[in-house]
Formats: structure tokens, sequence, C-alpha cells
DNA sequence: CAAGATATTGGTACTGATACTAAGTAGAGA
DNA sequence: TCTCTACTTAGTATCAGTACCAATATCTTG
């Protein structure tokens, strides 16, 4: 398995230490001298992990990170800091961070903790890539298609449905079969199922 | 709303000035001395936070935590450490405290956090017992009931069930009807709600 | 303007689910 | 042994959903 660690840090030197390191065990490392450059460029394909330094010009790493969590990007964060503090790395942590580590660190560490973070990810990438399907059938359909998805969903009857949008039953029977194909299923159980999942 | 604090620490002094502390803010406290009295007694009915100790005679803090996780018991937990350090720290919240607090600490400090706590735990807290509800409906399905449940959930029509449990449909229909009454649902839709909820 | 997407409504026929009633068998427990 | 529960099957009637068919109005886009 590929994995693709980003290396954000305003320390060329630790850049390339860093990347060296990973490099030589086999990761994909990508790396970026200050947080805005990062979030602009960051392509997530394969499962992987974020190094992200805490003090750094222009955003700090919980800026990053909380800019990360606003636009839903999702790959795993560990923090490595110079100086930081305990209410710094708990800080982090309820920012969403799997891991936060102080420089100076033993290579030996720093890969083991990655590992884990790769790990963690690498499962929940393939529950990811299936969600964001999900979630794109959903944006291809109609407005009306979804008005009309959501209350199926919600478990009401064609004729209900019907009623609630001012509509006659057999334009609500259309929307649903559109629905259903649009989004890949062939029964309720599904759709519900995968409505829930993307939390529609 | 009526709020439990559970104090678990091994300092007498530090036990009642924080229950004095927490009652003068309209908390309700419980204090225990060492965390296995805590786990044996802990009765976790209105909304409510752990105050935990790190170090302690017999279980640690961490120790606490795990224990708490493995038995499911999901009342949120701040850390309130004398001595400790980043990593502890971080493994306190990797095991999923959601604060973690130096002493000393200034009472109004604390108290936010614990607001914060609070009220973290008052949203999770409906969302549980309703789970729990429908837990307690499914532990009450016949076992063949269970079986045409979760064929029912992931999408099967009567006919398919019947084939993959050597049944007749007609057989499939009843425990499927059973099934929507012990559940408390009315269609399909809801059945999977539930079902998706509880994890089934 | 023409083409295409969207929203709307209708018909017919088939399949599946539900509600009702009814009943036989088997095993656990009083 | 009797009872209770779970499991099983059956008929009938009704309602809901699906798959075909087809048509009209509106609005955006090329």
């Amino acid at each position: 398995m590929i994995h693709d660690v980003f290396i954000v840090d305003d320390d060329a030197a630790m850049r390339d230490a860093l990347s060296l390191l990973l490099e030589n065990n086999g990761m994909n490392t990508e790396v970026f001298a200050d947080g805005s450059t990062f979030l602009q460029a960051c392509e997530y394909q394969n499962p992987g992990c974020v190094l992200l330094d805490m003090a750094m010009p222009g955003m700090n790493g919980h800026e990053v990170l909380t800019t990360m969590n606003e636009r839903g990007l999702q790959i795993p964060v560990i923090f490595l800091s110079g100086y930081g503090d305990i209410s710094m790395a708990v800080r982090a942590m309820q920012l969403g961070a799997i891991d936060f580590l102080e420089k100076p660190i033993s290579g030996a560490k720093l890969i083991k903790r990655l590992q884990r973070a790769l790990m963690n990810d690498e499962g929940r990438r393939e529950m990811q890539l299936h969600i964001q399907a999900s979630r794109q059938s959903y944006s291809r359909l109609s407005p009306r298609e979804r008005e009309v998805m959501v209350l199926v969903v919600s478990g009401l009857l064609n004729k209900e449905i019907a009623h609630k949008l001012q509509l006659s039953p057999r334009t609500v029977e259309v929307h649903r079969i559109h629905v259903m194909h649009k989004m890949g299923v062939s029964n309720i159980a599904e759709l519900v199922s995968v409505a829930g999942l993307c939390k529609i």
C-alpha cells in the first residue's frame, strides 16, 4: 500500500530531514513551507497523513487544522512541535489531531507513531470513498428529487409526500424512481442506508 | 438541567475543595477516592462528567478510562493531573478524554471547561437514550426474527429471505410483521434507521 | 430559435407488502 | 400434563411501489 505523507514545516532543514527519513521507509512525501500553500495544493489520493508543525509564519498549526476541518479534509494530522505545552497539545487533540509529538524526536519513534496514523487512515479511507460516491450521486439529483428523497427516507408514503409537496402522487412516483436510479440503489433499505452514511 | 459530576481523586482535600466549588455552582457531585470504587458505584443517570485524577494508588487515570471504554461507559472525562507532560496528555486524549487540565487550576477556568463538557454530554445523552431503547427492543426479538430483520434491513425481498433461510415466504412475512411491531416502527425506512443507529 | 434538462401529470399491468383470520408443531417451564 | 412461547404455514383482500408506456409546460443553454 502506498502512503502519502504531507510535511508542513517552515524549517527547510527539518523538511529535508523528515522527507529523507520517510522516503527511506517507503512513503511518498510532499513538503510545504507554510499552511496556506499546503491547503491549496493538498491532493489527497492515497491513504496518508499530515505532519504539521505548530509554530509557523502565517497560519499556525491550529489554524491549518481548523481550516481542514471546515473544508471536510479528513486526512489524519500529527502535530510536530518544537516548544509546546500541555494546553497546546490538548487543544490540538480537541481539534481532531490524532497525535502530538515533540521535537526533537527519534526516527524510530516517529515512524512508529506515523504507522499507527496510516493504519488508521487505511480503514477510514475505504468508508470515505464510499461516502464520497454517495454524496456525488446526491449532488446530481434535481432540487425536487432531493425534496422527495428526504421524505422517502423519513418513511413517508408517496401519498403523504404528494400532499406535503402539493403534488400529484404520480409525480412523486416519478421523482422517487429517478432518485433510486441516480443514487444507484434498488430498494428503500439501501436508500436509507446511503442517506444515513452521508448524513442527509 | 441537573448535572452529575463524579470526582475521582486520592487526595481528600482536593475532593472536598472540588466538591464544594461545584456544588456552589449548582452541580451534583459524587466523590470517590480511587478508580475501582468509582467504576463499581458510578450510576450515570443525569447528563454529567467525570473529573479524573491521573496519579492514584491502585488504578491510574489511564486505566480507569480504558476500563470505562471497555464497558461502554460513555460519560465524558476531564483529566486533572498534578504533574503531567505532553505525552501523558496526548495519550489521555487518544483514549477519548475530552479535556486534560493541570493542577493547580483556577475555579473559574475549571467551571468553564466543565460547562463545555456538560453541554457536550447533554446532546449526546438524548441520542444515547434513544439508541438504548432501540437496543432493548432488538433484544426482545426472537432469534428467527433477528435473522429476518437483518436481511430485511439489507434490502432483500421476502422471497429472497425465505430462500436464504429455507422458509416459506409466508413465514418470513409473519416474522417481518412481528419485527416491525416489536421495534416500534411502521415502515422499512424507520427500521433501517434504527438498525443503523444501534449498529446492527 | 432549437435542444435539453426539469417538473409535471396520466394510464396500465405487475409485483411486493400489509392486515386480517386461522392453525399445527416443538420445546421450556410450572 | 398443561401452558406459554417460538416457529411454522395458509387464504384473502387491500394497499403501495415499480416498470413499462406517453404527454405538456418551463427554463436554461448552445
